[in-house]
DNA sequence: ATCACATTTGACCGACCAGTCAACTCATAA
DNA sequence: TTATGAGTTGACTGGTCGGTCAAATGTGAT
């Protein structure tokens, strides 16, 4: 009958992260879950010993999903500035679109997640952490590939730039939580990313067309 | 008895700050905080006509606390760099006292407060908005006097550079209580800040001990 | 048809939740 | 002395929490 669509398992991964994301974990319950993904408690302990396992696999959804639009987006085939810049317009355009779906703007699922869970539960939190370090690692990778084209300069610690970048933009999406707005997001994120790489970006761009697959040197 | 050391309701919003900021709201009961706080239910609600109410509670005797050390911080007596740079060691001196005291990295308050409810509960949400309005106000305020000392461009817009400030901040809190690690705070916060300025300092502190007071022009 | 096994169901548990209440204590003021 | 009202107490409520369980049902292989 529901083996139609999604399997439970599936079903319940997936409700759990639209549940938590637009709430907080503590404050939707196994019921709660259950109730929206049409499936019996019962069934949710066969599938997930504890609420907290499934807070581990849907995180794991989450990253996967993540990790897709990721690779596509930091492909080598596009040069690293407009790496920077798609991925500031895929923030504004993923958060909007998950924004219509559940009426609130609900900023980076891990870092709400880890907010509320990284000082209770040690295995979640360190989760959290090994997905950050994951996605610092792009930022790590493509500021190399900038460092190399000469665009900026080769003293920079890319590392500790990396990890600036993911405070910057996680900091932002807090906000746009908070005030359920995305307008910063959508107008002032790029150029906030690249005043924090030190890039002008309004010097670039006087070179419309030219430039584009590679100012090496 | 108890009154020799403060009062009910200032024991319970002490207590609250310190189990609400450590775990989350949704994780600390009332009768956790009673306990804790040694004040029996009734007495609770004798103060406060819900939970929901001492949160905001809570959050107004954080802020107070906050403005105070601000007020200090961005006095106008002090070089704007030298008020920034205060900023930073403030923010990693002030987890690192809390840290030691409730044993975890805790981050900005209202942002895990904010991160938690603000999709919830309107009140809280548009009081947090509020509070974060007022400490740009004061990263806003010092960005107009480096621009007055001409050591930032007339042509950035402080009010935009304000809130990449607060939200680079809150990342790096945010991660910090994730990692449960001061360390990038500790030494990087304060780099991070004046790259995002985009201010040399290196090259300010070249020159120890002169052009401290002001490098007018 | 029979078996093994995965899945589903709904009743059930004790603990805990936010919040209520009537009775009590005690200081002050008339 | 008595009346008032702020503060305190602990027992109480109805509902919800995360989690359990035995029994029922479905499914695929032999």
């Amino acid at each position: 009958m529901s083996r139609a669509t999604t399997s439970t398992k599936d079903r319940l991964i997936e409700t759990a992260r639209d549940l938590i994301w637009r709430n907080s974990y503590n404050a939707v319950s196994v019921d709660d879950i259950c109730a929206a993904a049409d499936v019996k408690k019962g069934s949710f302990y066969h599938f997930f010993p504890s609420k907290a396992h499934l807070a581990l696999a849907t995180m794991d959804s989450c990253m996967q999903e993540m990790k897709a639009d990721y690779n596509e987006i930091f492909s080598k085939g596009r040069p690293p500035i407009e790496r920077f810049r798609m991925m500031a317009r895929h923030v504004f355009e993923h958060q909007s679109e998950i924004s219509k779906e559940l009426g609130h703007v609900c900023g980076c699922p891990f870092a709400t997640l880890g907010s509320e869970l990284a000082a209770k539960d040690e295995e979640i939190g360190s989760t959290i952490a090994r997905i950050c370090a994951e996605k610092t690692a792009y930022y790590e990778d493509c500021l190399k590939d900038l460092q190399n084209e000469g665009l900026i300069p080769a003293s920079i610690d890319v590392k500790i730039k990396a990890d600036e970048i993911f405070a910057l933009v996680v900091g932002q999406l807090l906000m746009a939580r908070i005030k359920n707005d995305l307008s910063f997001i959508e107008h002032k994120l790029e150029e906030s990313l690249f005043n924090l790489i030190g890039i002008d970006l309004a010097h670039l761009t006087k070179v419309p067309e030219q430039g584009r697959k590679s100012v090496r040197r």
